[in-house]
DNA sequence: ACGTTTTCTGAAAACGTTCTCGGGAATCGT
DNA sequence: ACGATTCCCGAGAACGTTTTCAGAAAACGT
């Protein structure tokens, strides 16, 4: 069935220690000739090492975890899509683990993770407090955050400052002429939206403004969060002129609602959201957003990680990555 | 660092393989006291068996392999998770590996689901013709094929009827009054594409049509081949008064391109999909389309997978799952 | 009281690799 | 021609589990 080196080693007539040498590149000390017959009973017979048995016995798996609350939120896919690419550039290979944004769901994806021995991990977290992430440190298991910044640890992060996006977006609309921003919160547990709602209260603060009365209701991230999100805002129409999401998808599916119930944007309301995910700029109007590079972030945290693996000099390094505003057709010119 | 098997024993007193024992829910022959005593040293410890150790040791691995063209499609990732939630319910871990819609991809993609030795796998390939499938037979892995049957391989396949499909949606809209439907393809190689193009040319003849003429461009099942798709159509406009993509993806990209010239769906165009995909019922107008149970089939694939597993009886069987037409608000309800 | 069965547990051999030794053959320097 | 290097390669011990085998201790039947 499935053939082992001492197969090889047989066909070859070698010793498994010499048909594992050809196969580890180790240049020098092999005979040519026998790196060539070798070489031809691994053609042969089709053989592929064992990753299992090569992982027990170095003492290395070549895997990397990455922890993410929910794959098919497309900001994530993209993030992991970076981190994979650069893996594989680095030879490693990636385990995505879905902890489907509950806190449950994330600790068996830590003990899963923990089980395959993963070399490393790369984690964006549902909860901003999870301990349970200590236990990588403890069995010297090196972590990367990435995305949403964690307040008990202290590890090498790559993230973008939502404090100050959500300011930037919120002075925009501000500018727009909007007054009476609506919001529609995240998790309360994630950092990411709890720094876009303090940027955006910030913003309010220094114009003088307060939330308008009933008009901030809570969300999930998802697209079907946004729609029933604001469905329940619209109960209070009247009492804002635009409406701020957490992020994008659930921008999209308050668009969805307000578009269900004949509301024009941004003729009627404005609409903006945070991460210009691909499908931000597939609809009509175009979502006026922050850009969040996703794939970057990805791309920065498994850097980060090689260099902790390498080095495992723990000199925690945070990089914040910049953030563009897109200016899309979601929420009007100016008021007048 | 990491704890062993033989650390746990130490710390209870016992030998290992009387850990082992405990640790896998060997019920008899072990005195109560004992398995309480490894317990404790297993909690104390924050023991976690080493699956690769276990995996060389037992036979299997506990884990099988998917193959995707794309994960970042929403079609497939739906599969997906239809595999992982029926995997889990057998005990399986998935392994996901994404060949980029290409067969140099996929073929990666293969040695790296043979090097880990994986239980079975489920495929939905790039190709309807790859050979190198057949190595996983040949090693004596499961394989079950979702959503794209193979040309030269008999094995058990959870698929629709693509043909019956086109058929279908292509009917409706000549029962709308549209007579001149453009059409964009999916990779000639993919039987999804093929059968749905096939069903398409059915039902035109049927009633005496052909493809109008320069109307028929190819496209590669993502949402900007389907933009750019419809920017070439955009040439022969008038030549045709509606657009059937062979995939919701590209058919949204071709409802930006449309939106983008300023033409109205359905008033001035027709335009329809394949998959319901979610983003399907999020956009303006409502995507017409043919609903692929995408979840379902990927649950079935694995209940297939699990079958073979034990009943090694490879009685191969196919199961076609049905489909419903989905009517939207993108084509006109009727033409007079 | 003495065989016989039933419970419980440990020693040790696998699983498929890699890697450290060490030893034989070839090459080199003189 | 002969010690000293330099090349090449095999034996065998790991890595962390599971599982077979067998043996000791306890329970049982007479």
């Amino acid at each position: 069935m499935g053939f082992t080196i001492k197969d090889v080693a047989e066909r070859a007539g070698v010793s498994p220690a010499t048909v594992s040498r050809v196969l580890n590149g180790q240049q020098r000390y092999i005979r040519p000739e026998t790196r060539e017959r070798v070489l031809r009973a691994v053609q042969e017979l089709g053989y592929l090492p064992d990753r299992r048995a090569q992982a027990l016995r170095r003492r290395r798996t070549g895997v990397i975890g990455v922890l993410t609350p929910d794959i098919s939120n497309p900001f994530f896919s993209l993030l992991v899509r970076g981190v994979e690419h650069e893996a594989r550039a680095h030879g490693y290979s990636v385990l995505i683990c879905d902890s489907q944004n509950a806190p449950e769901g994330e600790d068996r994806a830590i003990d899963a993770l923990l089980r395959e021995r993963v070399d490393g991990v790369i984690v964006t977290s549902v909860r901003a407090d999870n301990t349970k992430l200590l236990k990588f440190l403890s069995k010297g298991i090196a972590l990367v955050v990435a995305d949403r910044p964690l307040t008990h640890l202290d590890v090498p992060t790559v993230t973008v400052d939502n404090v100050r996006d959500g300011y930037k977006l919120t002075k925009h609309l501000l500018a727009l002429g909007y007054e009476r921003l609506a919001f529609i919160q995240g998790p309360p547990d994630t950092a990411t939206a709890l720094g876009r709602w303090t940027g955006y209260l910030q913003a309010l603060r220094e114009h003088d403004l307060e939330p308008p009365k009933g008009a901030v209701v809570s969300g999930d991230f998802t697209f079907e969060g946004g729609y029933r999100a604001a469905k329940r805002l619209l109960r209070r129409l009247g009492a804002f002129d635009a409406i701020v999401a957490a992020n994008d998808l659930m921008a999209l599916g308050a668009l969805y609602a307000l578009r269900e119930r004949g509301i024009a944007v941004p003729d009627e309301l404005g609409l903006a959201g945070f991460d210009d995910i691909p499908m931000a700029s597939w609809v009509h109007p175009r979502l006026t957003t922050v850009a969040i590079p996703a794939y970057r972030i990805g791309k920065e945290a498994m850097k980060l990680l090689c260099a902790c693996v390498r080095t495992d000099a723990d000199k925690v390094r945070h990089r914040v990555l910049p953030t563009r505003l897109v200016v899309g057709e979601s929420c009007r010119p100016s008021r007048r």
